[in-house]
DNA sequence: ATGAAAGCGCTAACAC
DNA sequence: GTGTTAGCGCTTTCAT
């Protein structure tokens, strides 16, 4: 490993003349520095970054905390988040807890031992007092997920108007039965969702029967199986606002399968603008989210923490947009 | 920032003690162990991994470089490569090149400068003397791609045999107007994919026909594409292989257009197994890869290449499974 | 414009 | 069983 000390001896200056030249080139005279450049490229010297971290306590590198890899929706932020950080020569460390919240806590380990300079999170699950301490602590950044109140820079749609908007979609329709499927209720953005269906009835004065909410867990089975019950009603719903894709999808192979026409016979939307919602037949009208740049806008303010800059601003709401698409009869 | 010097003032011994307590506890007597444990605790002390680094030239940090985040294959064999470092108490960081074979050679920079202990290559674009040079001064797995003959170990499935099977399968059921739409044929999986193609045919004494082969890019798009070209010619195939369940999709899709049923006017069969594809309808048959056991035997071996052993073999091939669904009809 | 030297926080060889 | 001490390779202050 040639080091620093090897090019200088052979430019015959000193290693703080030799980091100047790495640092700030202008400080060094111009023949001094051409000494120096020539050494480096002749002995292919590659600076040891690690003892520069040591000595400047920063590591150029984040880390970003996901429940689940595999899942699209996260990885469409992932995307926006490694654009922003290498456009700014970060890194990003990949931590995938599982749904697991002790993973979660040993990734933290990682922060507190200033192996990462910054943290952003897709999930609210830590104790709220822990995750305020840390943040005072650590550059952290919460997206995708939102806690009302949270003191925590935070990026994410607005859940409530979001998914109000779905419904008010459905009622624009002429849908007055309409069934929501939920995601699971423990989780705030599912709450959230159920929320701005709530609101989008009682704006039009309708009622929130209970038999019309089934609790799914964001799987498409769940849709399927949730989606039965409501086809099993006396009186069945002519609408069904599920509260992810891949529940929408579920809920209309149930339906499918009962021998109902999608969307003549009953009209669904879904949330989220996966991939194959719009492959899937009938093409799905959802809602889509800005994932790249909620990724980029969460690293950014992640980027401004790091550099010591506190905004006052802490939740950062971006616009989500209704995709129509064939999933329940487009504008009649 | 509490550092060793400190735990070490506080339970009256020397940095070395409290070093040993960390790392090697046996060796330190029960009572001292106590005191600086105790000490540790009191002052909450969180060692700095960096000076760790530094001084024994590991960062305990591997880098995946991956073509394009948002591809599922790929994120399977992520996941495994995650697991398998974790548990090996290995962090993993993420280098999304996009497809940009520059952004690849940014990358090998952070092997270089020792920020990472080694890396897994998801495509073999480099040039391959590169690759040859720089696999025998670091720890590099290649995954999910295979080059013939590359000195590089090598994780991946036997593209050829498996589509040999996937196409033997629908010979299998009958058909001798086979089609194939490929990968973009630079890329040596699609190749291969190709050649089991081929080599199915060729068993079967059947001849391949120049316009029955059609070079796709991989995307549902142009699935769509290439099948509606084959959907024109005089004698149309009776079955197609495609060289990935996107493809199977959009080509499904430009059958159906054309009035055609799935399977029983045209049988269609994928690869990947990608999740969709037990989805949409009709379910598609096709190879599913073990994307997991890829990632973590990835991760072995580069461990093992970390920690010094030279393992001979260097071409680990997995098996492929056929799962048959609906999109060719099932063995009559 | 350049050099000398201190020191980032830790580990490990050596000494006792 | 424990302490002393010399670095790991770099950045940066201070002096010249």
């Amino acid at each position: 490993m040639v080091k620093m000390s090897d090019v200088a001896l052979k430019a015959n200056v000193s290693t703080a003349t030799v980091s100047r030249v790495l640092h700030s080139p202008e400080t060094v005279k111009e023949q001094t520095r051409q000494k120096v450049l020539n050494a480096i490229k002749e002995l292919n010297y590659q600076p040891n970054i690690l003892a520069r971290q040591l000595r400047k306590n920063e590591t150029k590198t984040i880390l970003v905390v996901v429940p689940n890899i595999m899942n699209t929706v996260f990885l469409g932020i992932i995307e926006g988040i490694e654009a922003e950080a290498s456009k700014n020569q970060y890194k990003v460390l990949l931590g995938n807890t599982n749904n697991d919240v002790k993973k979660e806590y040993g990734l933290i380990d990682l922060l507190k031992q200033k192996q990462t300079d910054g943290m952003i999170l897709f999930s609210a699950r830590l104790e709220e007092d822990i995750l305020h301490e840390l943040s005072e602590q650590y550059p952290i950044v919460l997206t995708a997920d939102f806690i009302d109140g949270l003191k925590v820079p935070t990026v994410s749609i607005d859940n409530i108007s979001s998914s109000r908007k779905a419904v008010l979609h459905l009622i624009s329709l002429g849908h007055t039965r309409i069934a929501h499927i939920s995601g699971p209720l423990s989780n705030s953005s599912a709450r959230d969702r159920f929320k701005g269906y709530e609101q989008a009835l009682y704006q039009h004065s309708m009622e929130v029967g209970s038999m019309l909410v089934q609790e799914g867990d964001y799987s498409l089975e769940s849709g399927y199986n949730q989606m039965r019950k409501l086809l099993a009603l006396e009186k069945m719903p002519t609408a069904v606002f599920a509260a992810n894709d891949e529940m929408a999808i579920g809920a209309i192979k149930a339906a499918k399968e009962h021998g109902l026409n999608i969307p003549q016979d009953l009209a669904i939307v879904g949330f989220d603008n996966i991939h194959f919602s719009s492959i899937f037949e009938p093409r799905l009208t959802t809602i889509a989210q800005p994932l790249f740049k909620m990724g980029q806008l969460s690293m950014k303010l992640l980027l401004a923490q790091i550099n010591g800059s506190v905004s006052e601003k802490t939740q950062y709401i971006l616009e989500s947009e209704l995709i129509i698409r064939d999933s329940c009869g487009g504008k009649e």
